[in-house]
DNA sequence: GCTAATCGGAACAATTTGGTCCAATTAGGA
DNA sequence: TCCTAATTGGACCAAATTGTTCCGATTAGC
């Protein structure tokens, strides 16, 4: 019941590449000095966004990192789905492999959790978390 | 992002002690014969349903378990807190420890997203679970 | 054409999870 | 009163996933 490491690291990584919007242009250590996470580590969360097609990524010397959607098209559940897969709490949702599928009398309700999650996740975007930490209680 | 199997079992097994609320004694293998569960999956589960307080154990010969509050009063959040620990996100919801606590500007909005999911997990109580898979869709 | 800088994927180590087994405990019968 | 049988409780071991690190492929710039 707990985010992977890796997710929580790539919401904080894309969050601080969305403050680079402007430029567009990023590097994966540079991304890593801000965050303060080891580098290595952003380069494989970087590959996994990249991959997932929310951050377009060109190689080479002057390369780099950006955005491939505006920040406020990008939500936390597309992070979240982008490095540990479609958010499904029991293989119920997606699939239909479950070893008691015949007296399950609790797959019915899995759904409903099941949106209720995702949907919080969705409400966020990205231009939410690219505000610095100096942020006030704005009242919206 | 995954519910863990162990959780899933769990409720799956709550679900099947609840109804035998009437007789309250049930044993650990013939919940496992009606899960179809394996038996000392189903003995492992059910030891951190009742450390948990959620299931109350009697020991010896014609021992067996039984529900240690009324099922109205058991949540699948309780459940699933029993077997995982506290539901928690991330580590910032919890405890503090986190690697970048300086300039996380995504920390404010996890109690959010967590309370939604604890929220949609405590609105569905074992009564909801202990009707059989030949429920009809009650116009609730 | 060469160098430097960057992403991409592969390999390794660690932690957690899932499954199995045996010992402690206790009611019931002789 | 003692013994037997049945059941839970905790401990142990294997496996999978996760997290980290490293090195190779690729490309712009000089």
């Amino acid at each position: 019941m707990r985010l992977s490491n890796l997710a929580d690291y790539a919401v904080v990584t894309m969050s601080a590449a969305a403050r680079h919007c402007g430029g567009g242009r990023t590097s994966a250590s540079e991304l890593a000095s801000e965050t303060g996470l080891p580098v290595p580590t952003v380069q494989k969360v970087v590959s996994k966004l990249s991959a997932a097609g929310l951050l377009r990524s060109t190689r080479g010397a002057g390369g780099g990192l950006q955005l491939a959607r505006p920040a406020a098209a990008i939500s936390v559940a597309d992070i979240v789905e982008a490095v540990e897969g479609p958010i499904a709490l029991t293989p119920c949702v997606t699939g239909s492999e479950c070893a008691v599928e015949e007296n399950c009398a609790v797959k019915p309700h899995w759904p409903v959790v099941n949106a209720a999650l995702r949907g919080a996740l969705a409400d966020i975007s990205l231009v939410q978390l690219a505000r610095t930490e100096t942020q006030e209680t704005e009242v919206a």
